[in-house]
DNA sequence: ATAATACTTAAGTGAATGCTACAGTATGAT
DNA sequence: ATCATACTGTAGCATTCACTTAAGTATTAT
């Protein structure tokens, strides 16, 4: 534990830390879409998009390919995989504290030790 | 859906995006801290860390209070919960298709057509 | 009283970010 | 052949970041 580096969190923690990036995975959740798609709702430009799309799919959590003149994007369900598990196991650790705070009360309550 | 902003995720993703501040997160999960008790384990200066702990606590994911000399850190758990909750939701969409997938190979190799 | 501890605050710096504007290049439609 | 579509790529720019150094201020220990 306490492992210092890791550039895939670092960079996956990063590309979602962005809005505009982050309703591209949301649309992205829905299943695959080209680039004027995902860029359609955004207030920006397509330059913008396409930029934040390279930031997606550098830190993995996006693939895309072209088909003629119009590039498809899919979500890396894998990495975003990765990123829900970092949290859940912080979570294995906060909710044992918890859950051994709440047998103490339990158990100090019922031998009376308070009256 | 497609809320196109939210400061609080916005602040959340990027104060995780660091892996000082992740460590930060690491280390109190286990339970409250010092300021220099989370310091100790990292490559930068004092100040540096105190400037991590800000960004943590204006990302809601960190609280703090000074008793006589020294700052306790804990981690705050809802404000995580609500990180994993949005990468949940995505989650749910993507493994839904995934579902629907498997369930129509299943049904189109039963009907045997393949053959 | 003196010194060590545990921060706190401010200024400065180089690098990374999130855009836009503009100038392309392929590909598909008429 | 011409035009619209769907990107692609680069330069420029204001802002934000992640630090460090340096100079504090309270507390606690001796």
């Amino acid at each position: 534990m306490l492992q210092y580096d890791s550039q895939p969190l670092n960079k996956a923690f990063h590309a979602l830390s962005d809005p505009g990036r982050r309703a591209m995975i949301e649309r992205l959740s829905l299943g695959p879409a080209s680039v004027s798609e995902l860029a359609r709702p955004l207030p920006m430009t397509l330059s913008a998009v396409v930029q934040h799309l390279k930031v997606l799919e550098e830190a993995g959590l996006v693939k895309s390919g072209k088909v003629g003149r119009v590039r498809t994007c899919t979500l890396e369900t894998d990495a975003m995989a990765r990123v829900e598990h970092w949290i859940t196991e912080r979570k294995r650790f906060w909710q044992q504290r918890y859950d051994q705070l709440e047998a103490y009360l339990a158990q100090s309550s019922s031998t009376g030790e308070n009256e």
